[in-house]
DNA sequence: TAAAAAATACCTGTTTACCGGTATACGGAA
DNA sequence: TTCCGTATACCGGTAAACAGGTATTTTTTA
């Protein structure tokens, strides 16, 4: 039926949760466990020596950032696919791994079926969550501060983000280099941030691209 | 069998689209189109009076941006599930819907199928993304020219996102403050970046929270 | 239409950022 | 051990940001 199975590398530098993820998937069908690395270097040795189809990987790492790795390997291993094992029930870590190539996020307490599901989703090019983490991407959204700037304001944010100083931006809409300085002013009294390289970082957290 | 149809609010500026949608959802068994708005003000006016499970929302809308609609009624109505149709396949707008509480992302070209797929997932408080979708977060990242920055630089440019002047991480770091212009210098060089606020930007899109 | 909100503009300052250099001490890797 | 990358530090100068005001016009909305 099935040629070949499904090689997995699994990257997690707790032993006990791979020795845990390996058993649970002893006699899963269709699914062998290719290696398992303890931390992303070795993850990225293993891979230039060896094919893999799906990589669960840990996004704590001693060594290195997961979300980079994830990154990094997606770009050099187009179709490997990644899913995320994780302990971090947090929406923004979810949605940026996403955004890194990720084809899944799993919590650390997946059931086997769980793990089973994901791998077949990825294996298909879905996308797939543990229903603890769609629960919590479904919560409701913690009350958004996101100050209410006006268009105009919100016009010049963006040239702000964009590297224009405040002298460019009156030139680009025509008004007083003055007039760009008090919506300046006003938009970081309205996000009460210290400075603009602030309400740039909590601008981009809040969707405001 | 299922005392209650399942409740639909289409938003949508282009009545071609919710002609369209509801005409493929008309023999759809226990799905019941509501109401149809063309923009975002509406579909908060029908919110207000009408109850609605699930709402299909356009994230291009004449008066509001959907990004900031779907954030908004999810807070007001946690309940509602919400789900973006749209005809930008793109990764960030995908990602940030969901981090703004969306329960999956349709193209305009949906199926029925999908759509039905779709609705139902929501009502399971499941997360959806059509096909076409989950393939685009899938696509091998685009070349991520995530400068490398030391640790040092990473730690100077944290502080920088929290607010800090020079003189300020001076103090934290116990270095001199010429030093740290300098690692300033070099952080926005290696960014090609024009300032530190796009710096900023570059390094929120990059995941480096 | 009247009131409120937004956009516009100006003034006077102080502080900070940014840019171009150069240079030394220290650490780990070849 | 030598060398490269990193972190450290300094100088001089320009430009920009930031902060505290005030005030007029235009636009929106109630």
């Amino acid at each position: 039926m099935q040629p070949q199975p499904v090689s997995l590398l699994i990257v997690d530098d707790h032993p006990v949760v791979v020795a845990g993820i390996q058993s649970l998937l002893q006699e899963a069908p269709g699914i062998r466990v290719a290696g398992c690395c303890t931390d992303g270097q070795a993850a990225r040795a293993f891979l230039e020596r060896e094919h893999a189809d799906i990589l669960l990987l840990d996004i704590q790492l001693p060594d290195i950032n997961g979300l980079e790795l994830c990154l990094e390997l997606r770009t050099r291993y187009p179709h490997l696919r990644i899913l995320a094992l994780s302990n971090y029930n947090e929406k923004s870590m979810i949605s940026k791994m996403l955004e890194h190539g990720a084809s899944g996020y799993l919590l650390k307490n997946a059931s086997t079926q769980e793990l089973q599901e994901a791998i077949a989703a990825a294996m298909q090019d879905r996308l797939f969550f543990s229903s603890d983490v769609a629960k919590k991407m479904l919560e409701a959204p913690g009350k958004a501060p996101v100050p209410y700037l006006t268009r105009r304001e919100k016009e010049i944010l963006r040239l702000i983000m964009d590297g224009h100083t405040s002298n460019a931006i009156a030139d680009i809409l025509c008004i007083s280099q003055l007039t760009v300085e008090t919506h300046r002013r006003n938009i970081i009294r309205k996000f009460d941030a210290p400075s603009m390289g602030v309400v740039i970082k909590l601008a981009m957290e809040h969707g405001l691209t």
